[in-house]
DNA sequence: TAGAATTTGTTCGTATGTATG
DNA sequence: CCATACATACGAACAAATTCT
């Protein structure tokens, strides 16, 4: 590489990296050069390609990890929590294709905690849903949703055909729901869901839990959801 | 100890562990006896006290952290997302002390991401707060909070004193303000957040960005907060 | 900063008591 | 009485994360 004069090296090897991202030589997510790589590449000390990598930490066009590498930073995408905000909607809007995949489904008996919040008593058949909503094929979110079973026996068929949760419960005369409350934390993801999400087990997520109401403010879905914070950011309004 | 016949042992070795911190021989925050201690103390098999201490996790009473050992649970507060949200008076009415430390200030010209934020000129000069918030002395979050130094000239001194951002803005005439947006998203803390925050570095925060306005919609602050993931949850009405 | 020691997490296997039909 | 299923309890070994030296 021959450099141009007045601009600094590093800056130009920035320029350069950024040319690469936009080309698509690196695509969001995927890991950049080593900076030993670098090094040979553009024949600088490993500094200069440190500075021009710290500039594109910094303007957040790449995210770099302790002993793993750098990697181009994905398109973070904005989720409003308002209450009728729909995953589908939001991920559509930003003209990315969402999905929803459902991993799998259980009927059992709900916990004390699942009972508090759907508001019925402990023991009660309750339908357990987990699922991947992904973005382009990325996935943002691994969710663990809670339905009563009485209520929305048969639900399982019509979400994994319909992959969408408003959908399904259309099919149960439910045109309108929304949220009541949601519980905003960090966590570290477990394996399962680190692995399901497609990120390294030490990156957080964000993790929130959520009751959904029907119009006459009965709950019909509690779920728990864990967010990659690296994908994903929270609004509030 | 002797057991009950008719009660499981891990239940048994349950009540007593809550019966412990109820009482105060473990308080919040505390680190619990390690496994092997446990399996001493009440002679009983390893699987027999983890089947216990999984019972006190899954209602929340401690925590468990690998390599490290399991602690009883701090209460978490909840931390209401509203416009108006006031710290200090979330934390009193939980009946708690509150108190917002500053620990350093600086003024500074903005970078371009504070500048569009504050809605300034980049370069324009702006005051850096550096804080801790606490509730009865322990720490709950802190916070990064950029003001126009034209406007608020000599807050410092008045922060310092009055430990309220509030407060502090009412000598500036601003009697109301509100918060405009909240970005939220997940994080590990750095060494310097970590240990403000008296926690591991890798235990996550949650971090949020937000902007406050007067009551012209002119924004007065933006501020980047991390609080402690383990003391408190955000909530969304 | 490299390795040992500590601590929790996971997965085998074995045995026993209890409820069900 | 027997077969089966399930929860409980113990034992051993190894993996993974953290802390100590």
């Amino acid at each position: 590489m021959d450099w141009e004069p007045g601009l600094s090296i590093w800056k130009q090897i920035e320029k350069q990296l950024l040319a690469d991202i936009a080309e698509g030589v690196f695509s969001p997510g995927d890991k950049m050069p080593t900076e030993m790589e670098l090094v040979r590449r553009f024949g600088v000390n490993r500094h200069t390609v440190r500075r021009a990598m710290s500039a594109l930490v910094d303007t957040n066009v790449v995210r770099v990890e302790q002993g793993r590498g750098a990697f181009v930073q994905e398109q973070i995408l904005d989720y409003p929590l308002g209450s009728k905000t729909r995953f589908s909607q939001i991920v559509s809007g930003r003209h990315r294709l969402p999905d929803k995949r459902l991993i799998s489904s259980e009927v059992l008996k709900a916990s004390v905690t699942v009972a508090q919040f759907l508001d019925v008593k402990p023991g009660t058949r309750v339908i357990e849903l987990f699922s991947v909503s992904e973005a382009d094929g990325v996935p943002l979110a691994v969710a663990t949703s809670y339905l009563p079973a009485a209520r929305f026996d048969g639900i399982v068929e019509i979400f994994t055909e319909t992959k969408s949760l408003t959908e399904a419960l259309k099919r149960f005369g439910i045109d309108d729901y929304s949220r009541k409350t949601t519980r905003i934390s960090a966590a570290l993801p477990s394996s399962r869901v680190a692995s399901l999400l497609k990120q390294v087990k030490n990156r957080p997520v964000i993790s929130t839990e959520s009751v959904d109401v029907d119009s006459a403010g009965v709950p019909i879905e509690y779920g728990v959801t864990a967010f990659s914070s690296d994908r994903v950011q929270l609004i509030v309004e």
